[in-house]
DNA sequence: CATGAATGAGCCTTCATTCAT
DNA sequence: TATGAATGAAGGCTCATTCAT
């Protein structure tokens, strides 16, 4: 055949592919490396090669994940326009994100699972680097009057840990290919909360 | 000695309680159940008498870790009263228990890294089963006008979810002894945005 | 109930019997002392306190096959009578015998199996010390005449070797409720080699 | 050094020779595959990778041996000649064979008792198998007018069943290094029996 | 005497990782 | 560079035997 074999990139994104395939289907510790091999049609070396070991290995599908779940919502995150709508919007991005791609859900798991504590989950990573353009939305917001004064931290961390769960508990009841209508009540309960001219103080 | 070896049902507990322990710090499939047996002084055999095999063993502690739960919560759920405060009470002691009783956390992530789909969540199970009381609280507030008319199903989901993000993510950040302090805004923002007299029709 | 318990040589012969079965259905190695005891209704200790050990539980399973066997064909051996007719009613007692126990084929091939080497045959044994029965009919049948020269410690093997085979190949080939049957050919043929007039010197 | 490792096939069958004497020693239960691959000198998992479990590399041991006892009995079973001569000469070889390789008599003894029923006997199968090259020759020396006019097939079983007691017997007794010896009576008579002019209708 | 809960040595099997080709 | 055969540490589970009650 022409393209005998992949470039070396391919076949690391191939090998990225498959893995995360297996990881979230099989779970970390069930999944052997060498059905990932087979599966991709390389040998199993060639994974070590290429990744170290199979830690390494899905580190890097985790990675992966978040750097795909990042290049979906930063466009949103660093758009210009109402603050308010887009808060709605990279939520709404969010979930239909992890509903299009629910094996991500279980790589993050995984990832918690198997290597808890021993260093610091890749999803929070991720939200560390990622929460400021967020923050900056609320204060955006919160400048044009829009939202009441609130502590742009608290609130940032109420609503990505309402969106986070509900993410996995919709994926652990089987309800992955509907994160959308699941999240939609949170997120309005959210936006009620912080706007203004509701007559409570927070 | 008087109390030469604990009688069966102390010794049933103690195994739970280490393998809890160890299930939680070393994650289901790191630990071995030898270790286990080490820790609480009795033989290997002992705990495969008593459990049967060591999936069995780890799903006896996520069911205790869960009537652990709902032995705190159900009080409150079905005392009378306040309906709202009753709502951020049960929250609280929700994050609370969780805060002092961190490892279940642990122990519900390796349950769903383990067994994903081969048997449904305990979490999930506990929380069908006791999500009606919770619903009722709703429905009072809503009888009394202290809240405004809302899907109570939608938002007894959200509200779950949001507190289980929060434990889940507190936890993983290692906040896992300031959960209530965590969770505190959003419930804040729940009640907030559930309350009546805020102008918004959700 | 009246007979609460069985008196002692009762219950040691329950548990023969039980322990028999058992060996013979599931093998010595795959049979659990505990199901033993269970199916008797004793204590696992009791098993013990009577027999020692699995070992020499089996051991005395073996012997009382052989016991049984050797009730049923001292009769024919001792009997007065046409040296030729007690040899084929011995043989096909002995045949008869296996085919209405044959469970004890299997007591047989499971001791040499477990045991091979390390004690005499419980089947060797009981042959050595009934061979000279058989040897003193053949003894007799040649000095009447009726049947030919030969050795009589080489016939007397070789007959009870294929008597064996028989018996052992039989059962193996689940034929072992006709065992009569499939034993006759190769009793006459036996019977017609040994006998005058056959116009050939062995 | 020039054959530093052997290949495939020799592994094979150095793991097959080591096995099957292991088994034959110290019974299929009581042997630990572990001690199989250190006398070999290979690790424990190059044994599952080649034969999948233990019960796998038994049966493949018990093939092996009958096999190798097809491999010297067909070309006498094929060969032209006086049929009555080569009766005697493939019964001689079959015991010759057992006496040559007593261990294998130990593995078919295992085979029986550790899988009885669940497997047809490999030693029945390949009997089954060859029977009929037997037979013929019985029907070449009833044609020829050598023996008498008999049932081959009982005639067949009846032989089959006396080598099978005489071989297993013997060793059994530990006179596995002269089976022949402990053959010739049998097989003589066998054939006086078979053999005309010895006025008798079977 | 009888019991059966407790024990722990023993063994099969898996699979991440290595390294000779 | 790619491969995949070989490795062996690790761990789940069983069951004969013991002994306190």
């Amino acid at each position: 055949m022409a393209t005998k074999s992949l470039d070396k990139a391919q076949k690391e994104q191939a090998i990225l592919q498959t893995a995360s395939l297996f990881f979230a289907r099989d779970g970390y510790r069930n999944t052997d490396v060498q059905a990932i091999a087979d599966e991709v049609g390389v040998g199993k070396g060639t994974i070590y090669r290429y990744f170290g070991n199979k830690e390494a290995l899905f580190r890097a599908t985790a990675n992966a994940a978040m750097e795909h779940l990042v290049s979906e919502l930063r466009p949103i995150l660093t758009r210009e326009g109402d603050p308010i709508a887009l808060i709605k919007e990279v939520a709404l991005a969010y979930c239909r994100f992890y509903s299009q791609h629910p094996h991500y859900v279980e790589i993050l798991i995984q990832e918690r699972a198997e290597f808890r504590g021993s260093i610091p989950d890749t999803h929070l990573i991720y939200r560390a680097k990622n929460r400021s353009l967020f923050e900056d939305l609320l204060q955006r917001a919160m400048a044009l009057g829009l939202i009441r004064k609130l502590d742009v931290n608290s609130v940032t961390t109420a609503f990505a840990n309402t969106l986070y769960g509900t993410v996995v508990c919709g994926c652990l009841q089987g309800q992955s290919d509907d994160l959308v209508a699941l999240a939609v009540p949170a997120i309005d309960l959210f936006l009620t909360a912080i706007q203004v001219d509701n007559g409570v103080t927070l």
